[in-house]
Order: structure tokens, then sequence, then C-alpha cells
DNA sequence: CCAAGACTGGACTGTCCAGTCCAGGAATTA
DNA sequence: TAATTCCTGGACTGGACAGTCCAGTCTTGG
């Protein structure tokens, strides 16, 4: 909190004043910063698109997305507060995860629909290309195995993911 | 400490000369720990068995093992220590991680000369399955979300994760 | 211009926790 | 038996950190 004040050019009872304690300075953090993230449409480009490309664009956002340093550490900042209290994963799990995979979701049944795709559990597709995306490389990145990860990479394992996903539920 | 003393019946100044400080008695606990758990082999069972039976068997105890109380607040601990220093994430990810991934890279290739699975890189291959073997389940779980999985949960979300691998991989 | 409210800096309290110290008791060995 | 070694319990230190208090300054609207 002195840091935060420190940061802030401000006194600590200020920011006492605009935030009664730590936890809802944290909350107040959690709901504005997913705001700021949230990618505001997975399918916002205009013209014709496969289905490959659409899903290459959506998991590189993702992926830039989850694996962004902020991400990282506001990740690691609820996994430690999970321990003692869940109550800022579910501030934070309806916040980002839950709104996206709907959209996502929304995103694979309209390909179904036209027939990009095979019909089946649309929730599972979804919850499967997250998990291939996140990988290993969140994994390890939770860990503080590896911390910056660059373009190339992100490029080579978007790429086995697109292909996997679609070899599972490509037509 | 105060609580790892009194759990062992021991004075604090005991476990102190057991351990220097507490970072060496959690190194301790972590090569320990995964000396027990360690899958003693992934494939021992006697008899022929179909691929598909194999993965199931592979992938039931990496979930019951990732996904056990155990192991979550293990993971939490590392997490939550790899902020300030991945010390810890080293010697876990060496101890665990690493030769298990290796365990199934050798049981791949294995599947692969005999004919079952498809060529390909088996490094990639033992990736995916271990990420969507973790899913959202264990992303939940770290975050507080999620605490016990049933057994039907795991069987359910296996059969998923095992159909979806052969879908990639099988032949 | 002045009163009310906001802000400042920094000292202070209380709590938590790793690690140390110490005086005395129990067990082991010569 | 005497000396040595190990262990106990519990008090204590030091540092980190959330949150409070306060005396004094700055800003602003009437």
């Amino acid at each position: 909190m002195d840091e935060v004040a420190k940061l802030a050019g401000v006194s600590k009872q200020t920011v006492y004043t605009h935030f009664q304690n730590k936890d809802r300075l944290f909350s107040a953090v959690i709901t504005y910063v997913l705001r700021q993230y949230y990618p505001e449409s997975l399918l916002n480009a205009p013209g014709p698109h496969t289905i490959e490309e659409d899903l290459r664009t959506i998991g590189r956002q993702y992926m830039r997305l989850v694996m962004s340093a902020e991400a990282i550490s506001m990740y690691r900042a609820l996994v430690t507060a999970a321990a003692s209290d869940p109550h800022f994963s579910h501030l934070f799990f309806e916040a980002g995860p839950v709104p996206l995979e709907e959209d996502i979701i929304r995103f694979l049944q309209q390909a179904v629909s036209e027939g990009k795709l095979k019909d089946g559990d649309m929730h599972q597709a979804a919850s499967h290309f997250g998990s291939l995306l996140r990988g290993e490389i969140h994994f390890k990145q939770s860990l503080g195995l590896i911390d910056t990860v660059s373009d190339d990479e992100i490029e080579t394992h978007l790429n086995s993911c697109v292909e996997a996903f679609l070899a599972i539920y490509g037509r």
C-alpha cells in the first residue's frame, strides 16, 4: 500500500479514503483491468474468413492476453489469494473467462451452423481450445520458468493448436 | 514453522537443526513428495491393450495426481514463491513434469512404432495431451473455484480428452 | 476572503512470522 | 556417576506490512 500511494503520487491516507482497504482496492483493480483488456469483439474484422483464419485470430488474441506479464502477475496474485479465500477469483472469473468463453461458444455455434465445424458439445470444444492454447507455456509462466513469450513462439504454438482443434472438431 | 514443529511433535529448534531454514525444508518437501507420488510406471499392467485403454490409464493417473488436494496446494505455493524466485519451481519441474513427460513421450513413440498413432512431433503430442487433461478443471482448482473432483467428473473429462487426442494423433 | 473539506508526510499501532536464544530436562556414553 | 549431547518449551528479536492518527497545508466555492 505504501508503494501504491507512492506510485500514485499521493499519500497513503488518500488511497485509503478512495478505497476502504486493500481488498477493495484489489477488487477495483480486477474489474478495471478486465474492462480494459477484454477483447472488444473476437470477430470484428470484415470480410469472409475461413474457419482456420478465424480460429487463428481468436487464438492469437487469447494467447497474447493470457501470457502478458500483467495477466500472469494477476493470475499469481489470484492463486495466492485463493489459498485462503476464492472471493477475488470469482470476481475475476465472472468478469473475464466466463463471458469470453460464451463469446467463443457463440462463434463456434455460428461456424457449426455454417457447416464449417462438426456439430457437438461446443462448451467442451471451447474448453479444449482454451486448454490447448494456454498449454504448457502458461503452466511454465505461472511457475516463473518462462517470462516473455516471443511472437514466433506464440505463432508456432498457435498453429499446432488450431491444427489440433480442427482435427478434433473440423469437418 | 510453528505449526510444522507442532505437527511433528517436536520443538521448533529441532526442526531448525534438521533444516537450516524454511526454504531448505520446502525443498526437501518437494523432492520427498515427488518421489512418493511419481507414478512407478505408466504401463505396468500386463496384457495387450488398445492405445485407447492405455491413454485412458495414463490420463487417469495424471489427472488424479494433478488434481489432488496436495498437488493443488503445492502448485499454489510454487506459484506464490515464483513471484519472487523460481528456484523451487525449477526443483519441482525437473523432479516431476520433465521426467513424466519423457515417460509419456517414450510411450507415444512406442505406439507410433507399433502403428497405433500417426508419426509426428511426440513432444508436442505429449504437451497437448497434458494440457487437455489439466484443462479448465485444473485452472479453476488453482483459483479455488473448485476443490474436490469426483471420479465421475474425472472419467467424463478423461473420455473427452482421449477422444480428442486420438482425433488429432490417432491413425 | 474565509471556512470547509481534501491532501500531505510521516510517525505510530498491531499483527504476523522466520529465525534465535536460553534454561532446564532426558537420554546416552565413558 | 559424571559428562556430553540432544531435545523441549517458550520467550524474544527483527522485519514486513495493513491500517490509523494527527498536525499542518492546500484548494475551492460561496
